[in-house]
DNA sequence: GCCAACGTTGGC
DNA sequence: GCCAACGTTGGC
């Protein structure tokens, strides 16, 4: 299972409406390679849900439930939406301002290219973000 | 098909 | 609010 990053700006759309609506589509991406990661989403994956902006840090972790189908808000039906579910708040968000300080985390596409809105995210770095927010997967589905 | 101009994103 | 990075558009 993949392991993904996706941003928002809480002024767009928040966590907090995240977990509010409980199922959300993940519309609005219009970048060619932010849309391969969408279409690349198989159900069960994972995502970390960053504020872009406003916080600048990991805030919760969503679940796709239902891979890319035509993102309803694009009219030329070029681009693709998945559904994200909300699984749960990070205890303590990760700030980009703390992931920069950290070498190990310095290959992270977040990182490496500020700009791109859906990325993947290795094991290793999913791993050490996670003990970074204190965070552990739910029973025995981290496979 | 190349490249300059322009617009947008997102960190600071 | 500013600026850098980068994607996209349009002229040639």
């Amino acid at each position: 299972m993949a392991r993904w990053l996706v941003k928002s700006e809480p002024d767009a759309f928040s966590w907090d409406q995240q977990v509010e609506n409980g199922i959300e589509p993940w519309t609005g991406v219009r970048n060619a390679l932010a849309a391969k990661n969408l279409r690349a989403m198989r159900l069960g994956d994972r995502a970390f849900f960053y504020h872009s902006n406003i916080g600048k840090e990991i805030v919760g972790v969503v679940e796709v439930v239902r891979e890319a189908y035509p993102d309803p808000t694009d009219e030329t039906g070029r681009w693709a939406c998945v559904d994200m579910k909300a699984v749960g708040p990070v205890p303590k968000p990760v700030s980009l301002a703390t992931i920069k300080t950290m070498p190990e985390l310095a290959e992270l596409a977040l990182i490496r290219q500020s700009r791109l809105s859906v990325m993947p995210i290795e094991p290793a770095h999913w791993a050490i973000l996670c003990r970074m927010g204190g965070w552990t997967e739910g029973g025995g589905d981290a496979a």
